[in-house]
RNA sequence: GCCGAUGUAGCUCAGUUGGCCAGAGCAGCUGAUUUGUAAUCAGCUGGUCGGGGGUUCGAAUCCCUCCAUCGGCUCCA
């Protein structure tokens, strides 16, 4: 007999052998059915497997990740099985549960497109109804090998060969046998709704220099109105996508015209971009930053010395030549060695540091055309980049202080969903990167402590530092769940190195000042974009380019809207007219539309009394207040909003 | 850059297997209407059907090629 522990404390007997389903069902049918995987010893397994030994026990539900993990890992097992039965002599790469479902990397003997998804689905609710178990057998190396290579699967193979000696664990569903660790769902009968969402091209193990193999992306519920719900908020998300929101509002465009990348700012976006500018270099202003100009071009001798041309050479536009006096130019790929620059345009004092140079610096990147998206990756853009030369002993206080000012922004802007992650070095590949352990040491510590003495959350990932240093970034998630990276605080010993910073310390002696590279909003394309997906359009009133519309009843009571937006557009609330020959409902419904935060009705009762009716965005009639009392709560407003969140 | 899909008026989209001068709604313009809280009515303008090449008696529709966009991969200083 075995004992097992369940996650309440009390424990039960069983036979050696039952299985993990066996255990859920002896205890209630209904947590069998809702149990898709479990957790013993800290180990998950899939429900079928026996268990041999005394052990704690915990069920995943779907509401757990780890339950859905359990539960589309089998469905990719699954949607593999279906591909055998329909293309065959496919082959096999990898097939893993993600955020969002699942996928799995095949090559094909014929070309899938995803014309061919919706028989491939068919195919798996059909075989999801055989209610086929999840069966585990367990391999040695060698036959595990010797059973991919005679199906010819080299994919699989390579993988085995990859695993450390001893038992290799496969599962069976039905005629298709994988490779994998599990866990999963006991059968696949709880698949009962499948959607096939796209298919891609992915490289085999992730390396451009591999086979492209295809990959299809799919989701699977147990119930089909899940499903349905998860469409419709897919739907929903859709609407909310910046690139339509930016067209629907005039913020911004693109022409083929002018060049794949290049971003057009359109009155109404480039007066939002201007809002946001100006907000945060109010912020430098009292953290003692100096704003500075630099231009758009540099001597390419610049990228040499800072060593972005030996790595990044070829990622950016060409260098402009000179015909007659023979020199190179690049279009600035960034502001770092212009502001090195102008820190060596004069002696420095140890009591002149820190010195904060800040820039809304436009630069110029040649992406891959594939990489291209809306505003979030572009060929030419904004940084709110500053540059801060410090002493060590400034280090961690002044990397703090950065901090505090990308906590600020986001505070404002109610981005309360963000992830803080630390990017370190790669430590199996540290060639990539240029400088001494010495200081990479220095610099990765003071971000780790830094980050803890604010108290962020943070996760860790290496391999994501820039090559002159590591790296604290913000990531925010868009509309559709894709994480971008906005805010970034970088530590860099290097540059000074190269540029032979220098300030005269209190010994009389010359010292090396440390850089702190820093852009709260990240580019302010992008900061933008992110924006307009959490707001869908609907800017805070302080941001918003149009705060209010006047909206006379007829063309007899335009004289008085033209009154009352003059007396608002005094006092800075920004104030638009719409007096087009239109009936009020129509004026309500398309400036609703527009997103406008207040709508001003004026009739014929409004301009006897010099009174508005105000009608808030999405909240209908709020009733007649004077011109004064209207202009007042506005302006009350947006000064909250502003300051609500400053410490 | 790679894999796949898409590209018809300013916007959203129809255009069956190649066949009447390429359509609709919205937007725009003109006129009528002078309006009370999410679409007033009528008329009109507007398209080298992404660009180029080819097949055909005939191409928005089929083929080639280039460009752009979308979903991924790779990359992201």
């Amino acid at each position: 007999m075995i004992k097992i522990t369940f996650p309440d404390g009390s424990v039960r007997e069983f036979e050696k052998g039952t299985t993990a389903y066996q255990v859920a069902e002896s205890i209630s049918p209904r947590l069998a059915a809702d149990a898709l995987a479990a957790e013993v010893d800290g180990a998950t397994v899939d429900m079928s497997r026996a268990i041999e030994h005394d052990a704690t026990i915990k069920f995943f539900k779907w509401d757990d990740a780890e339950g859905k993990h359990a539960f589309w890992h089998t469905s990719s097992h699954l949607l593999a099985e279906a591909l055998e039965s329909l293309y065959p002599g496919i082959k096999f790469g990898i097939g893993p549960a993600i955020d969002n479902g699942f996928y799995y990397d095949v090559d094909s003997p014929v070309a899938i497109t995803e014309a061919d998804l919706p028989a491939i689905e068919q195919k798996m609710v059909e075989l999801a109804r055989n209610k086929e178990p999840l069966v585990r057998s367990e391999v040695s190396k060698a036959d595990a090998l010797k059973t991919f290579t005679e199906k010819g699967d080299q994919y699989k193979c390579e993988l085995i060969a990859d695993l450390a000696d001893g038992t290799i664990s496969f599962y069976t569903n039905g005629a298709f046998t994988d490779l994998c660790r599990g866990p999963h769902i006991p059968h696949t009968g709880y698949i009962k709704a499948i959607k096939l969402t796209s298919v891609a091209g992915a490289y085999w193990r992730g390396n451009e220099k591999n086979k492209m193999l295809t990959r299809i992306y799919g989701v699977s519920f147990p119930k089909k109105s899940m499903l349905d719900e998860y469409l419709a908020m897919i739907e929903e998300a859709k609407k909310r996508d910046h690139r339509k929101i930016g067209k629907e509002l005039e913020l911004f465009t693109f022409s083929q015209r002018v060049g794949q990348g290049l971003p057009l700012w359109l009155p109404k976006g480039a007066d939002l971009r201007d809002r946001l500018e100006r907000f945060l270099r109010q912020i430098q202003k009292e953290h003692g930053y100096q704003q500075v100009i630099t231009p758009h071009i540099g001597n390419i001798e610049l990228y040499k010395t800072s060593g972005h041309y030996a790595k990044y050479g070829k990622d950016s536009f060409q260098p402009i030549h000179t015909p007659i006096e023979g020199e190179e130019y690049m279009l600035k790929p960034m502001n770092c060695p212009h502001h090195c620059e102008i820190y060596r345009s004069k002696p420095r004092s140890y009591k002149d540091l820190p010195v904060r140079l800040a820039e809304f610096g436009t630069v110029y990147r040649y992406e891959q055309s594939g990489e291209l998206h809306g505003l979030t990756r572009v060929r030419s853009f904004t940084q709110d980049d500053a540059h801060l030369f410090v002493r060590p002993d400034q280090l961690l206080q002044e990397f703090e202080k950065v901090i505090d000012i990308v906590l600020y922004i986001f505070r404002t802007l109610k981005f309360d969903k963000y992830t803080a992650q630390v990017s370190l070095r790669d430590p199996n590949n540290r060639e990539k990167y240029i400088g001494t352990d010495e200081n990479w040491d220095k610099a990765e510590n003071a971000i780790i402590e830094a980050a803890r003495n604010k108290g962020l959350n943070t996760i860790v990932e290496y391999g994501e530092a820039a090559f002159y240093g590591p790296k604290l970034d913000f990531m925010v998630k868009d509309a559709l769940g894709r994480s971008w990276q906005l805010g970034t605080i970088q530590v860099d010993y290097n540059l000074p190195e190269r540029f032979d910073l220098t300030y005269k310390g209190s010994d009389d002696k010359m010292h090396r000042p440390i850089m702190i590279h820093r852009a709260p909003f990240g580019s302010m394309e992008r900061f933008v974009a992110v924006l307009l997906e959490h707001t869908a359009g609907k800017f805070p009133l302080w941001l918003a380019p149009d705060q209010v519309v006047v909206l006379p009843i007829s063309e007899k009571y335009n004289d008085y809207a033209a009154e009352v937006a003059r007396e608002l557009n005094a006092a800075d609330v920004r104030t638009q007219i719409d007096d087009r020959n239109e009936k009020i409902g129509r004026k309500i419904r398309d400036n609703e539309l527009k997103r406008i935060p207040y709508l001003l009705i004026v009739g014929e009762k409004e301009a006897a009394e010099r009174k508005v009716s105000v009608r808030a965005q999405g909240e209908g009639d709020k009733g007649q207040m004077s011109i004064g009392e209207f202009r007042d709560y506005l302006l009350g407003l947006v000064r909250q909003e502003v300051e609500a969140n400053r410490r």
